[in-house]
DNA sequence: GTGAAAGCGCTAACAT
DNA sequence: ATGTTAGCGCTTTCAC
């Protein structure tokens, strides 16, 4: 049998309320109680209960982060500045995985799974307004991501829309004017897809150049494999395009190597843009331009808010809707 | 408040037993008695204190899976495994970075941290083989990927040497004589740069070619960075070479980009070969030759050999060790 | 098939 | 600065 806080304090020749003061950081404690303590610690390597911490104390230590993938980059990166602003505070981060599938989404915004966490951030794709809205979670929850879902929780925002409007119109200076808008959507919904579409049009609106139905591609999963076979399409269909705006890097990324493929010269005879800046896309031939989203910025909100709320008793405060910055970043694919 | 099992019980008038046989999926139990018990938990949105169900069990339904990187494109397709093959065993994963800081590591093998675990899936990259035996971790422990830690734990290995052996005989089967060792290391410790390098090695002798030390670069970070510099400062410094091998995937794209951006034809100039297959080197132009090292196959048997020791009482039964399998994948950059 | 009672190992008041 | 006393909400014998 592991060895319990009581043994510990029998030996350590104390209570057991001043081992649980020890393993709490409680200040006020004889240096020699504490040694004492440390030595029966040793003697019997012992190691806390958290469960029974847990139990007791009403919080577990740990946050949720549920996200559809973990091999694209993009959620990589994210889930790995998520788990590093919590490992700073102290709070451990349990990764589910939803395959961005509306079932799966469900059961994380309804603690189906049965909730091991404090709280959750949460990167929904699948998931209606009014799914949100009907949430029965106990727990709090900080939505980040692509969809604008008002009102019932915290959220963390891409600058979708603006984000994709920059990009486009940074294609249109550039002369070009037959822009692939590659994996995009025609949705009131609120989806990422649908707003960097808006983006994408409202930048061909400004710049007075007419939209062409045959350069519009999607709805398409957003990796680089679609973003591949798309292109693969457009060329065999003869369609003609200079340029190519992929609504993430995974789907550019794609692109630009089926463009390659096809001998295809980028930038010279059609540039690419991105949107997300994964580290990918630095080390691509040529360099993605893209889009910075500020998923670093993002993680950082969506734990600081989350913390916020572990820590405030229950109480109101309204829900916060942060949108994140965006910008340009120029590399050689235009 | 919330609901707990007895109110659950009051409200369907039954015992807490019956209430806590429900959740467990004990079969006996009258039709009615169970239709009781789920309108009860409707009417109360109740759902099961995790916590206390760990302390009681003694068990926590987590496991732990400890990686130097997330956003690293290994880690994050070994992660993304570990987690499906975890979910679907219905484990949770609670994912700890290391950044592969030795202490970090040292703190995963010991359980400082306070585990909140039954077990933990573990790829140490800094400790040495001492820090491994003098292991104090109380929970189940499975190692995996890089170095042959023989004995205490079971470990699930990649075939570093078989494989970076076949992937230098690639390139040389393709006539190529000067390949450069990018980010190898020269050293007795059971380090995935030691291994692969002695493939390197051993190839290079079978084929009689003599190893120049200045194509030997390392030890580097193995991400794509530093790939990219190390090549620019071959180039710069006019050591010759027609060909990289890059010790894993994020060195090779790193140089392949280097040496495109220099003008140089890969795989007509210059041929390329990397170690893991990880799905960005499929979309790399042209796409990277590359060796298949079992990574899904890694994570579901890493997953497995946990549940088993999680399953059986404590005892005995060995320790396992498995070598993945390896398999070269030809693609253009040779 | 269901109930009663005894912990699991800790934290949190409160007392000293 | 340290000790005492109650639980936290479940699971688990063991009865019925």
């Amino acid at each position: 049998m592991a060895a319990t806080m009581a043994d510990v304090a029998r030996i350590a020749g104390v209570s057991k309320k001043t081992v649980s003061n020890f393993f709490n950081g409680y200040p006020y404690m004889r240096d020699e109680t504490r040694q004492r303590i440390e030595a029966a610690i040793e003697q019997l390597n012992y190691k806390v209960n958290i469960s029974a911490r847990n139990l007791s104390s009403g919080r577990t230590g740990s946050i949720g982060l549920a996200v559809p993938e973990l091999a694209h980059p993009y959620f990589a990166e994210l889930s790995q500045a998520v788990v590093s602003a919590a490992q700073r505070r102290g709070l451990n981060v349990l990764v589910e995985v939803t395959d961005g599938k509306r079932t799966r989404e469900l059961d994380v915004l309804n603690g189906t799974g049965g909730r091991s966490v404090d709280g959750i951030i949460f990167e929904p794709i699948a998931l209606s307004p009014d799914d949100i809205r009907d949430a029965t979670t106990a727990i709090p929850l900080i939505l980040i991501g692509d969809r604008v879902h008002e009102g019932r929780f915290d959220f963390v925002a891409v600058a979708n829309e603006a984000g994709a409007h920059d990009a486009t119109a940074h294609l249109l200076s550039s002369g070009r004017r037959r822009i692939v808008a590659l994996g995009m959507e025609d949705s009131e919904e609120p989806t990422a897809a649908a707003g960097r579409y808006r983006g994408y049009l409202r930048a061909l609106e400004e710049a007075g150049v007419r939209c062409d139905p045959r350069l519009l591609v999607g709805p398409i999963p957003w990796n680089r494999t679609a973003g591949a076979d798309a292109v693969a399409r457009l060329i065999d269909e003869g369609v003609e395009f200079d340029a190519v705006f992929g609504l993430n890097d995974a789907l550019a990324l794609g692109a630009m190597s089926q463009l390659q493929r096809r001998g295809l010269g980028v930038p010279q005879d059609v540039a690419v843009v991105g949107f997300d800046n994964v580290d990918e896309g630095r080390f691509s031939s040529p360099a993605l331009t893209t889009i910075e989203s500020g998923r670093e910025w993002i993680a950082q909100k969506a734990v600081e808010l989350l913390a916020q709320r572990l820590a405030s008793p229950e109480e109101s405060m309204g829900t916060t809707l942060l949108m994140a910055g965006h910008r340009l970043v120029e590399r050689d694919s235009v």
